[in-house]
DNA sequence: AGCACGCCGACT
DNA sequence: GTCGGCGTGCTC
């Protein structure tokens, strides 16, 4: 782990090697990229010793401002010495091959500018932890104190404390250091520093700042025969006699030569085997290896080992494709003739994946980089196993689950070439393929495909597009049910278009059933939340030993509860929402902040005992199956059941393997799972998603809708979908039942032309937040102003008050920005608005206000 | 993002 | 009278 130390930083910087001001000698200066979100890079001076070793995409060490040492990337290397100021020196530099690809950087500066965000906060999102050297300040006693020498000033006893624990090791004759976290935790105080700065007064201590290199590799420690045994078999025999007295220890070798063929091959000897594995043997001891290795018999060593496979089988069988796929994947590659992009619209269990692996396979023996992208939920060991099982160890994987470590060596891995093949969540837009050929995104309607927070702000999809190009790589865009933006560039001819109409294999599409609640809410036929039809069909199912999925767009128990009394409901402290009611923890949670309070059971507003939670979420659908199903074995799948790592993939496991037959959810059950036996889709409150208060409403209820339809009846039992509706009527429901995706786009279409809503322009929302809500209001107001002076009128709406209004104690206000073809470009619009956030931030109505852009808002 | 410099309340 | 609150401004 190399440590890059620097001698204490009020040391005069100046004094750098000889030459480096001599004027026959060209000065080079490095633009870097701080994962700060600044405006601007910074330059520095490079240092003649490390002109050699400075370049593009390497990180390098600098000060910056008075005390922080920080790794950063270098953007560009240059002569111009900047006008305004001295540039300081770069400190070192830590890589010899870049991290970041010239390619790269040019991707990150266009989201950058796109989605109106800094480099810095690009790089941030970019960069895996690991990567991104931390800073922080070391102190150590100075070499020159003397204890003993009585002009010293008393120190207090916290100073004590720190000295003692600096003291100079006496068979080494090193100081210690100490972090300031050391500190910290020695004195058990946060406000340390005041005895540090006496120290320093003092002069006790010394400062100094060291970077380290965060990323670990794993070290697995093996052990292997000695070699002197390996070249001589008789001495092992006569080894194995020494031991006779000792049979453990005979043991341990038998098995090591057991894994091992030392005899046949004594080559394999070298490698040896992981101490681990020989240990686990519950038959073997650990003491006897240990002795073995003791008295010279094993030696150990340790090797630097890869966190994936690297031995498995890349065997790539086959896939046989049905001619509909065959088709598809022919026509896929013609278009690639004359386009870049394709879209996919296969409905849902029309075999898109096969057609995928074949493509994938194709780019991959021409020798190129691919990329498949999937929404993270989508991104399970369903998919990952049988990619594996065709790439093997050519494939890597990337998303948020994975530890930094694991990250750091897919990232590595695509640099030296070991991975040809990325299965990523969005994030892995941002990793260094250098020679892409082609990119799918799955499900690329997904909306997860966007980042919401922070900055920066970048849609996956849009952003692949962009890295396709410049890469030179088609894309694949696959859906069952694609964005309008999508298809409305298909249909505009743009991009390509391939179309799987049928499901593949045995099974047809699902049947859709609309349940009328508020007819069997009048009838009183409702048990719960469930009408009898429902409750009907899944004993049915059950009982056929088939699974049911349930999907109730809404995590806890109920969204909130009510004193019966007095109507009086708990809400947040800080946002204005109420708390969710979480029956299984017993507490109410607000799931916009986090903030947790234990369930309320007496009314504090008039004492009343009487309060009843009001709606429902998955868990009180969960509760109730198994009240009014007694045959079921429900498990739950939402945020609350998935956090742990393994979480879901055992949640999954069980429902494949039947151990549950019923499986409630939120939005993550629609997503890419692919279960046999489920025959059944309940959808209990549809209403919720239809009426909700956006532009997209409707689009995204046909997606959802559609898609939680589709994991019913993948194999040969027919699947059915019954949907709980207080109005069976509408319109959206016939478009869902009939799978009529054109209907819904061609209705969709017409309105967004009416109402001037994507694609027929694109929006920029700016969300303006203030501890007051008239202060918010006021920065709000001016910033409409500035922009309407910089925009036409009527591209600029609100301010308006969002549904929440207040969250995490910050009151809102939304402006939305339409720009349209009729603004110069794009790319000019968004400075005006740029212009106008600074010029509201510099007044005094925009004191205090945090303005936060959202560019493509989803 | 840190972190320093700079003006107003509760304490030795 | 001072310690310390966090408001604004800067970092090559």
């Amino acid at each position: 782990m190399p440590t890059h130390s620097h001698p204490a930083l009020f040391d005069d910087l100046a004094d750098l090697p000889d030459g480096d001001e001599r004027p026959d000698r060209t000065t080079f200066f490095a633009d870097v990229i701080l994962p700060l979100p600044l405006p601007r890079l910074y330059t520095y001076r490079v240092p003649h010793a490390l002109r050699d070793a400075v370049g593009v995409g390497l990180r390098v060490v600098v000060q910056f401002g008075k005390q922080k040492v920080l790794s950063c990337v270098v953007a560009a290397v240059h002569q111009t010495p900047p006008r305004e100021y001295e540039a300081k020196y770069v400190l070192e530099v830590i890589d010899e091959q870049p991290v970041v690809t010239a390619p790269q950087l040019r991707l990150f500066e266009w989201m950058a500018a796109y989605y109106m965000c800094t480099l810095g906060e690009v790089l941030n999102a970019a960069l895996p932890t690991a990567l991104k050297l931390s800073s922080e300040s070391q102190l150590q006693l100075r070499a020159d104190y003397d204890e003993t020498a009585d002009t010293n000033y008393a120190l207090s006893a916290a100073e004590e404390i720190i000295v003692q624990n600096l003291r100079r090791n006496a068979e080494t004759g090193e100081f210690p250091t100490l972090a300031f976290s050391d500190v910290a935790r020695l004195l058990d105080q946060p406000a340390f520093h005041k005895h540090i700065k006496s120290l320093l007064a003092k002069n006790v201590i010394t400062l100094f700042e060291s970077v380290q290199d965060k990323y670990a590799p794993k070290v697995v420690r093996r052990l292997r025969l000695a070699h002197h045994f390996v070249n001589d078999p008789e001495l092992l025999t006569e080894l194995l006699h020494q031991l006779e007295k000792k049979p453990k220890q005979v043991d341990a070798v038998m098995q090591y030569l057991r894994e091992i063929p030392v005899y046949q091959a004594p080559a394999l000897n070298h490698r040896g085997l992981p101490k681990a594995k020989l240990a686990q043997n519950p038959a073997l001891s650990d003491s006897a290896i240990n002795s073995l290795i003791r008295n010279g018999i094993f030696e150990t060593f340790d090797q630097v080992e890869s966190r994936f496979p690297t031995d498995g089988n890349a065997v790539m069988p086959e896939i046989i494709l049905s001619p509909v796929q065959e088709a598809a994947r022919n026509r896929i590659l013609e278009l690639y003739a004359t386009k870049n992009i394709v879209l996919l619209h296969g409905v849902t269990g029309s075999g898109k994946t096969e057609v995928y692996i074949e493509l994938i396979r194709a780019a991959l023996e021409s020798g190129g980089q691919i990329l498949y992208l999937l929404p993270e939920i989508a991104l399970t060991a369903q998919i990952v196993t049988r990619l594996q099982r065709v790439f093997g160890t050519r494939l890597g994987v990337y998303h948020s689950k994975f530890s930094d470590n694991e990250r750091v060596e897919v990232w590595n891995g695509i640099l030296s070439g070991r991975f040809s093949v990325i299965v990523g969540a969005r994030s892995a837009v941002f990793l260094p393929f250098h020679r892409l050929s082609l990119i799918i995104v799955d499900e690329e309607h997904e909306s997860s495909y966007k980042q919401y927070e922070p900055a920066p702000r970048y849609h996956a999809r849009e952003t692949a597009l962009m890295l396709a190009q410049y890469q030179g790589a088609k894309v694949l865009l696959g859906s069952a049910t694609p964005a309008i933006e999508t298809y409305h560039n298909c249909q505009a001819g743009k991009w390509g278009l391939v179309e799987l109409r049928q499901r593949y294999g045995s099974g047809g599409m699902p049947e859709i059933k609309l349940v009328d609640t508020k007819k069997a809410r009048a009838q009183k036929a409702m048990r719960h939340d469930f009408t009898p039809e429902l409750i009907e069909e899944i004993q049915v199912r059950l009982d056929r030993s088939e699974q049911v999925i349930l999907f109730q767009n809404r995590r806890g128990y109920a969204p909130y509860i009510n004193c019966n009394a007095c109507a009086w409901i708990p809400k947040c402290p800080n946002c204005a929402v109420s708390l969710t009611l979480h029956n299984r923890a017993n507490e109410l949670r607000c799931h916009y902040c986090g903030f947790v309070q234990p369930r309320v059971r007496q009314c504090p507003a008039c004492g009343g005992i009487s309060i009843t939670p009001i709606g429902f979420g998955t868990e009180k659908v969960e509760e109730d199956v198994k009240e009014l199903v007694p045959t079921a074995a429900v498990q739950r799948m939402d945020l609350d059941t998935t956090r742990g790592k393994n979480a879901l993939q055992h949640i999954i496991a069980d429902f494949e393997k039947g151990v549950t037959n019923v499986l409630v959810g939120t939005q993550m059950v629609t997503k890419g799972l692919d279960f046999q036996r489920v025959s059944l889709v309940g959808i209990l409150n549809a209403d919720a998603i239809i009426h909700y208060p956006d532009f997209r409403a409707h689009e995204r209820a046909f997606q959802l809708f559609t898609q939680v339809a589709g994991r019913a009846g993948r194999a040969a039992v027919k699947g059915e979908v019954l949907i709980q509706t207080a109005d069976p009527t509408q319109s959206i429901f016939a478009l869902v039942a009939n799978n009529d995706y054109a209907g819904l786009y061609e209705k969709e279409l017409q309105e967004r032309a009416n109402y001037e809503y994507p694609p027929f322009v694109r929006i920029v929302t700016l969300t303006v937040k203030h501890a007051e809500q008239h202060l918010a209001q006021a920065a709000a107001n001016k910033l409409v102003e500035e922009l309407v002076a910089r925009l036409e009128r009527h591209a600029v709406l609100g301010p308006e008050a969002p549904y929440v209004f207040r969250i995490r104690n910050l009151f809102l206000f939304e402006i939305h920005v339409k720009l349209s073809r009729a603004h110069s470009t794009l790319a000019e619009a968004k400075e005006k608005i740029r212009d106008a956030m600074t010029a509201v931030q510099t007044m005094p109505e925009g004191k205090g206000a945090r303005i936060v852009v959202d560019v493509d808002p989803v």
